[in-house]
DNA sequence: CCTTGTTGTTATCGACTGATAACTAGCGTC
DNA sequence: GACGCTAGTTATCAGTCGATAACAACAAGG
């Protein structure tokens, strides 16, 4: 029983956290911030008075993801600037299935027009950022940006990930992926 | 006014067409039920009648996308047979952004087993099909997925479509695809 | 030790929303 | 032209959910 007294600061990471979890399984709309609150143990008042808004939040965590992604990128970037040095790296996100489909969310999410724009700037962004980092040409970055679509839209049916539902046509799918 | 009294089959056939709307446009939690009967030009307890329960009508919004998406290619395949000639379908397909984005939420929402499931096998589905229509490599056949997947994402954020919310990227990403 | 600021909770509201029940009305048919 | 079937409505419930308000507990400083 943690019943530590945190910093708003600290406390604010652990509920951000759990927001990627809760709204990587159920989306902006299909979670509730109760949901979130529990995971990251605390009341459901709390995190709304944290944020101020379900929507901030979301907000907060799209941002964050984003984040990750982008620092995930430069990371190997540094190591060796290629798409395939990229590509690992998403590889290596993967196992963390929800960081990758609240970016899908967000874009699902994209009717409400806050998190619409938000979601359009970090989506360029990152585009921009791997055409950056690795000098690709523009038709080379757009394949790669495609092939992350198509894997983050696999994770949100849940066959990639630690216990992915077994699908012929994914096992299929995944091995010409290497190839290709 | 079309005070109109049609059949149980056709009403719920137009009740299909207005949810393929609000469902492509809010996703499945972030849509009610009542936005779809308004749409429909009918009361909302009808629609739940017609079709039992909001999942269910979900469901065969999805189906009845992926069906629409399907007989699209084979029609495109029944001119040629290429991998070409199904992504011009699929971009003929574009001007009702709904269409593809309804099958993009259902995606998202596949948390729920009974979407998860359908939602796998009609992806598997249409995987399949391009396959057996074009005679492509499965390496192929994955890119053109993935690109497919790039293309109803930028849907989803409004950056393609009718009238498009206008985005530097966007128009890069788009210009690049051309000649991929 | 008492005051003050910050962390966190409980209680509760008010709006929403899917679903049900009960009723109404059009249309064919015998 | 009453009967019966199907299309469709209004009224309403029961549960949910985000948000607010008021209060409680803990820590630090003087």
């Amino acid at each position: 029983m943690t019943k530590t007294r945190l910093t708003a600061a600290e406390r604010s990471e652990e509920v951000l956290q759990a927001a990627v979890v809760a709204f990587g399984a159920n989306g902006y709309a299909g979670t509730k911030t109760d949901e979130i609150a529990r995971l990251a143990g605390v009341s459901q008042p709390y995190v709304i008075r944290l944020f101020g808004t379900k929507q901030q939040l979301f907000l907060a965590t799209t941002n964050r993801v984003c984040d990750k992604i982008e620092s995930a990128f430069r990371r190997a970037a540094d190591r060796e600037p290629t798409l395939a040095s990229l590509g690992d790296a998403y590889n290596e996100l993967m196992p963390e299935r929800e960081l990758l489909v609240v970016l899908l969310h967000g874009f699902a999410a994209s009717s409400d027009p806050a998190i619409g724009e938000t979601v359009r700037e970090r989506f360029g962004r990152i585009h921009k950022t791997v055409g950056e980092l690795t000098g690709a040409t523009p038709e080379e970055v757009t394949r790669f940006m495609a092939t992350g679509m198509l894997l983050t839209v696999m994770a949100a049916m849940q066959v990639t990930g630690e216990n992915p539902i077994s699908c012929e046509w994914a096992t299929e799918l995944l091995g010409s992926l290497s190839g290709g």
